[in-house]
DNA sequence: CTGAAAGCGCTAACAC
DNA sequence: GTGTTAGCGCTTTCAG
């Protein structure tokens, strides 16, 4: 690493600005010039440091991306849809994974500050629970051009991609409804977080408007994990007054309704029918032909980044907020139908 | 942007040299000083710069992964393995995903460079076919460490860790003549990639050993996707002489598998026995109970990042190959079973 | 315990 | 067309 732009001035005959010209094909250098000084580089096998660069430009061309769970593919589609876009702008992304924890979500805010990115895209963790001033103080004054993906943070506004999860749930109970279920439970996320109420909310919407009631003995809550919505769904099964269909909330619950499903033999839609939220391109790809509405991923990350590129370009009205708001589609395969 | 270090010191009334000192806890402070620092950092809601510390301290940090896939759940894991021990260990993470693509890896390899990182994991993609001399330069000169993780370069040689494919074919297979197959057809990868033809070899040895001709009707080729294994186990299920067992080579075309058995209500394993490589979770939370062999993931990332930490840390032998071999996991669940 | 000064590798006026 | 010079924001001897 030893090896710097002056080496290559020295060797070259020639000044480092000159050097920095050939680097940057910047101002105006002689053919003959710039071979030479490029045959220098190819010979000691120089590669320009970015760091300085960085410092004396005050440029950094990266961003940083800061999502709960790197291993969930719902984020890692995101994350290949940001990186194309940063890709064709020559963005660098620098990565940050919190497990979900807020504190963790802290840290990584004040290190990619440190690093000097020009912007941040942050899938914040859903839990509404904990928001220490810290963190909304970091998080407000941190200067720095924010997006936030399918998110929601109390107390502060930023420009973002949301999913509309009243509308999705809307369109998947209707979607029941109209298929002629008029027992319709849900199997819905943590109780405190937005998401779930807000997809209870479009649960509720669409009952309400087919004078539907809606039973509390039909309500249920699980924790986003697919063994919670076996258990709930096995449960289901036993009930004396047993619904005809079920709406379930997340991705992976759906699994362990399924489960439930063929363990006791149960067909769907005829015995059972069932819709999700969230692609379940793995089980289709099975052939179970779930339905289901569906937040966009890769678009997600694309629009983020999109975003944030604007936002870039643009720092006389950088205080705008932006918001686009994308509503889940609704698809459907078949899981809904009322079979009586 | 525009507060810096000096900022801090004026308003402190000290030299910028006592700032640098409070904030990296180095050398001696009274404990007053060091107070009225942190009072004018918090006042002044200072973040040091990363990036002028990098140059001048000649250390950035920060490491690079570099994986194929990023929405693939496979690398979702690894990087999640990955990042844990970073994280322990203090490291940022800059990401680049290449898409499968070796131009997209070199890009990625010259970014690194530039951003002078400290070491890189990457994941090449298995595609044997195009090394360009340009390629195998940069990777060879970067004076980086590098951290192959399930790679196979060609022409070089680097430290990492390796899956045993060819054991682990080897113990699927055996798995399958254990329970008393003797036509077991194989469904593996596209046909010019080294991981095929390695679990090919494990095949072949495990059919070797229990004196079972290898027939070239049950050898088939599909493209890591499941579509080219739906088809083929189609075409399976109406060959005359059928055979009892399938060992499907990897994670996306088992569920290929899986479907074409479904479809025509083919049970498993009494009509037909299977047998995956790698982590099949999502089939099995919904209760399938597929054996396989299983590659682990985030074991994978946290022992390539513990090997590069190490290189780190020993500078000076630091051009002494490692290598870390696992073995895939054979799991059984009973889809392998021979039932006459 | 604290400060002055040099320097990390590069860019960007400004001269020539 | 090319070189000189002064930073970018921080750390780090070396003095005191």
């Amino acid at each position: 690493m030893a090896i710097t732009i002056k080496d290559i001035a020295k060797k070259a005959q020639v000044s480092r600005t000159t050097v920095s010209r050939v680097l940057n094909d910047s101002g105006y250098v002689k053919e003959e010039t710039r071979k030479k000084v490029m045959d220098v580089i190819k010979e000691l096998n120089y590669t320009p440091s970015a760091i300085a660069r960085s410092l004396s430009t005050s440029k950094t061309n990266t961003i940083g991306i800061i999502v709960p769970e790197i291993n969930n593919p719902f984020f890692g589609e995101i994350i290949k849809g940001i990186s194309q876009i940063a890709d064709e702008n020559n963005l660098n992304i620098i990565l940050c994974n919190t497990d979900d924890k807020r504190d963790k979500e802290l840290k990584a805010l004040k290190l990619l500050k440190e690093q000097r990115i020009e912007g941040i895209i942050i899938t914040p963790t859903y839990a509404e629970d904990h928001f220490s001033s810290e963190y909304l103080n970091t998080l407000e004054h941190i200067g720095i051009p924010i997006i936030l993906l399918d998110g929601y943070v109390k107390y502060s506004e930023f420009s973002g991609i949301f999913i509309d999860h009243i509308k999705g749930a809307y369109d998947a109970t209707r979607a029941l409804i109209n298929a002629g279920h008029k027992k319709i439970a849900i199997i819905n996320g943590k109780q405190n977080y937005t998401i779930t109420k807000d997809r209870f909310k479009g649960y509720v919407k669409a009952l309400n408007e087919n004078n539907i009631i809606i039973e509390d003995k039909y309500v249920f809550y699980g924790d986003f994990d697919y063994e919670s919505s076996y258990e709930i769904t096995k449960k289901i099964l036993s009930m004396e007054d047993r619904p005809s269909a079920i709406f379930v909330t997340s991705n992976m619950m759906i699994l362990g309704t399924i489960k439930a499903l063929y363990e006791q033999n149960i067909n769907i839609p005829k015995d059972m029918a069932i819709i999700g939220f969230d692609k379940l391109d793995l089980v289709n790809i099975l052939g179970m032909n779930i339905s289901s509405v569906n937040g966009p991923t890769i678009e997600m990350g694309k629009a983020g980044m999109k975003m944030l590129i604007d936002k870039l370009n643009n720092v006389s009205q950088n205080d705008e907020i932006k918001r686009r708001i994308i509503v889940p589609e609704l698809v459907l395969k078949g899981s809904e139908k009322f079979i009586p």
